[in-house]
DNA sequence: AAATTTCTGTACCGATCGGTTGCAGAGGCG
DNA sequence: CGCCTCTGCAACCGATCGGTACAGAAATTT
């Protein structure tokens, strides 16, 4: 049942697209209400009805974004050792990270690792948001621990912090420009780093490439 | 021979660092005038007068930052192997991006990893001299090939990159609040991905710690 | 068609942004 | 001392910031 009224004349989630992008590109602070409600071809007014303020319609971005445009990750855990599940995430991480039709780099990288003093909140918020998704994959490792598919002396924590930090390295790289080729042949370094230390003997389980 | 006139009363050099302390904690645009002058002890005028202006001001303090704050680059690239170069690296740089008595991160990244459209020069310049950093590496690396330090199969491009790949990640998750011990882990982690790529035998030199 | 409800666009709000000018006075040199 | 330069401070500049008030336009309900 439609609502009594004028109804809204555009497309909330594809105007929220656009927002993201803006916000992926300049983060927090840099994106100033001008240009986000150009790119999402609306007025202020209607983006002031539709998400609230600034800071909301950028939560809404980000958890846009992370349904979105980091889906990869969710496939990533799904694979069934350990290792898959890391050379995925961090395969895809940087084909995700130089996509020419998206801005470089990562929107919860770029969106603001600094801040003014008044929108400290909103560092704080990508900073939490980046750990929850560390600890998810900390789950995971823990969980090949379980099913001993990682030796029992790994430290699950450990490893997830290791992947992220390479991830979050490699988007601020990506925003400088770096080819993917160049990210490609850090994150193969990166995997022979875990598997140095997932499997210091030598013996991966034999994976795909 | 002293100028004529009256002497400048603040010592340049020492409000040059409570400067790089606030463009440190809040980034470039973050960091306003009203706040720079607040920790500098000085006015808008005096300001502009010893520095030019806002930009002119954070590359200066960005020269300092390398200078001062990043020494522990210099010495790590005199250590006598390729490896620990990069171990030194590695822990000193964690060291450095989780003191107590300076911001948590690296003024490279917190600086301005995403800007708006008019100061896109300032991320520009930063990302500028992270990769002159990282070409400094490589040529450490590639010296290391040459003095059969390192195989001749490496690539010392790729292996700086992903040293400093690592470190920009570390500095972003420092930037979260992530303690110095868990990136200690990390960096250990990271070390054995070196290890393995650089010394694919398993004959790694033997070496402090 | 009238009444109602909501959206859209303009124009504007106070606050703050980076940057500048005017001016009083402090301090060096002859 | 007199001069002259430079400092430090307040006040101010136009521009832009995020956020709103208001009136008219559009679509649904009665």
């Amino acid at each position: 049942m439609p609502q009594p009224g004028r109804p809204r004349s555009f497309d909330a989630e594809q105007a929220l697209d656009r927002a993201m992008e803006v916000f992926w590109r300049h983060g927090y602070e840099g994106a100033s209400l001008t240009e986000l409600t150009a790119a999402m071809g609306i007025n202020k007014p209607s983006l002031y009805a539709a998400y609230g303020n600034k800071e909301n319609l950028f939560r809404m971005a980000v958890g846009r974004y992370a349904q979105v445009e980091m889906a990869y990750a969710r496939d990533a855990l799904d694979r069934p050792t350990a290792y898959e599940v890391a050379a995925t995430l961090l395969r895809a991480n940087v084909v995700a990270l130089t996509r020419d039709d998206r801005p470089a780099g990562c929107l919860s990288v770029q969106g603001g690792t600094a801040c003014g003093t008044d929108s400290a909140a909103v560092s704080e918020f990508l900073a939490a948001s980046r750990l929850a998704g560390e600890r998810t994959l900390a789950e995971r490792f823990a969980r090949a621990v379980e099913e001993h598919d990682l030796p029992g002396d790994v430290d699950p924590t450990a490893l997830a912090r290791f992947v992220m930090v390479v991830t979050e390295g490699h988007a601020v790289h990506a925003a400088a420009g770096v080819p993917r080729a160049d990210l490609e042949r850090s994150a193969e370094i990166a995997l022979r780093a875990f598997t140095a230390t997932a499997y210091p003997d030598g013996l991966r389980p034999a994976v795909s490439s």
